[in-house]
DNA sequence: AGACAGGGGAGTG
DNA sequence: CACTCCCCTGTC
């Protein structure tokens, strides 16, 4: 057991903006998985408390080492992301696992967070060591290598996601993830799409959530409405266009805002309508 | 109850 | 680029 006063953090926010799935909240607890941990956590204003973890896991897996209000201030470039930034303030990118990570965004592919979460929960059983807390036992994620059974794959409800799984477990290395740290962006980018199932989405994901890229902008349907009506106009515009416009527009930090802008306009705005009243500055809060 | 989209990607033209 | 298909769960 542990505790930490922190600064500049929101542990909901962190773990509800759609980073990471393997997460259960009970009586006031975030229960985590991640690889093999698992852990509990909670905050009371500005203490967090963990159990099953030591400190220096925590303070590297929420990046708290990190100077949050120096990365915000470098985005805030107007007064949308500005509102996003106020409401969110705390939210920060977690350090995960890269081969956790990569199978969780390859999952996420045309599904839903309600199901990426069963599919993972359904591979960490089936492939997994098991691992407890509280005296209840869990299972850790599979290292790649162990991932190996393609009929138990498509059990997991993978769907047509099953075949790109049962291949990265075949091809993918944890020593190759970790490799890509050392590329500039673009390149550390292209290896990981040389991987089936990993297109531009699912390689910023992988590159921002758990291979330390900040400047990575992950473009999915979402952000993409966003982006359009506040920066183009409302005018259909290629994920590539947005992905170029977010890095020079808002920099080396771009993903954060990204995660800043995903947040506000997925729970707050919810439907284009409001999207647009809240462009036109006639949203009240 | 039934239709439909869902934090994409690959293959084709 | 534009289009289709991939699988199937959540959701309305």
């Amino acid at each position: 057991m542990g505790r930490i006063k922190v600064k500049d953090f929101n542990l909901e926010y962190t773990l509800e903006c759609g980073q990471i799935f393997r997460i259960n909240r009970v009586d006031g607890w975030y229960y985590i998985n991640a690889r093999d941990k698992f852990f509990k956590i909670c905050q009371v204003k500005n203490e967090i408390e963990f159990h099953g973890v030591d400190k220096e896991f925590i303070i590297h897996f929420f990046s708290l080492n990190e100077n949050l209000p120096k990365i915000l201030k470098g985005i805030n470039k107007d007064k949308y992301i500005k509102k996003s930034i106020d409401k969110y303030r705390g939210l920060r990118i977690i350090k995960q696992d890269p081969w956790e990570c990569l199978i969780s965004f390859i999952c996420s592919s045309a599904s839903n967070i309600p199901r990426i979460k069963s599919n993972l929960k359904a591979l960490s059983e089936r492939f997994g060591n098991k691992v407890s807390l509280d005296g209840v036992d869990n299972y850790a994620f599979p290292v790649p290598g162990n991932i190996n059974n393609y009929n138990d794959i498509l059990n997991a409800k993978t769907g047509f996601r099953a075949r790109y799984i049962f291949e990265a477990n075949n091809s993918v290395n944890i020593k190759d993830l970790n490799l890509l740290r050392t590329l500039p962006y673009k390149r550390a980018k292209n290896e990981l799409k040389k991987i089936n199932g990993v297109g531009d989405k699912v390689a910023d994901c992988v590159l921002f959530f758990s291979l330390g890229f900040n400047q990575a902008f992950p473009v999915d349907t979402w952000i993409k409405k966003t982006m359009q009506l506040l920066y183009f106009d409302n005018n259909t515009v290629s994920n590539e266009k947005i992905r170029e416009f977010g890095l020079e527009y808002f920099g080396i930090y771009a993903g954060y805002a990204q995660q800043y802008l995903f947040m506000f306009s997925r729970n707050d705005l919810g439907t284009s309508n409001k999207l647009q009243l809240w462009k036109n500055g006639m949203l009240e809060e």
